[in-house]
DNA sequence: ACAAAATGTCAAGTATATTTGACATTATGT
DNA sequence: ACATAATGTCAAATATACTTGACATTTTGT
């Protein structure tokens, strides 16, 4: 699964890790796994997410062919 | 967290639990929790989901007010 | 140049998502 | 009425999301 949550924490704000995470109620070191990427977080993490970075799920995050059964 | 995913499995070609956990490749047992509601999925599933019922995850799951921070 | 803020990373613990298996109940088709 | 499919539910095991703490490196502001 890719992300572009780094982006979207760069362009919505230029927001910190760190005042994102408090924002979604998360440590620091989720937000960081979350960029590194391959990291399955919970739909509702990623709803609060695009919530609060005004985006979507899907555009925050995206299935690559590897994904799909 | 609210579900309607039950209401999507029967309007998307009424589509019973197991085969629909086989479409995402989870056991039968998870769908369940998941329409039971109050469980958290993972956001890949929840894309997958979404992606085969033709619907978007927020269509799907959407935040109640206890989940907001 | 210096201090403070932001980021990267490791490791160990806790909470919970997901699985497997099994059985009972309810719906559906013939 | 009967067989089969679909659903509800419990319990125990496993995988993994998320946390806490700690330290090093990089970036930013003055």
């Amino acid at each position: 699964m890719k992300t572009n949550l780094r982006k979207y924490r760069f362009e919505n704000g230029n927001i910190s890790q760190q005042k994102l995470a408090d924002l979604v109620n998360v440590s620091r070191q989720t937000i960081v796994a979350i960029e590194r990427g391959d990291y399955n977080l919970s739909v509702k993490l990623a709803l609060l997410l695009a919530d609060k970075l005004g985006t979507t799920v899907e555009e925050l995050f995206k299935l690559e062919e590897k994904d799909y059964v």
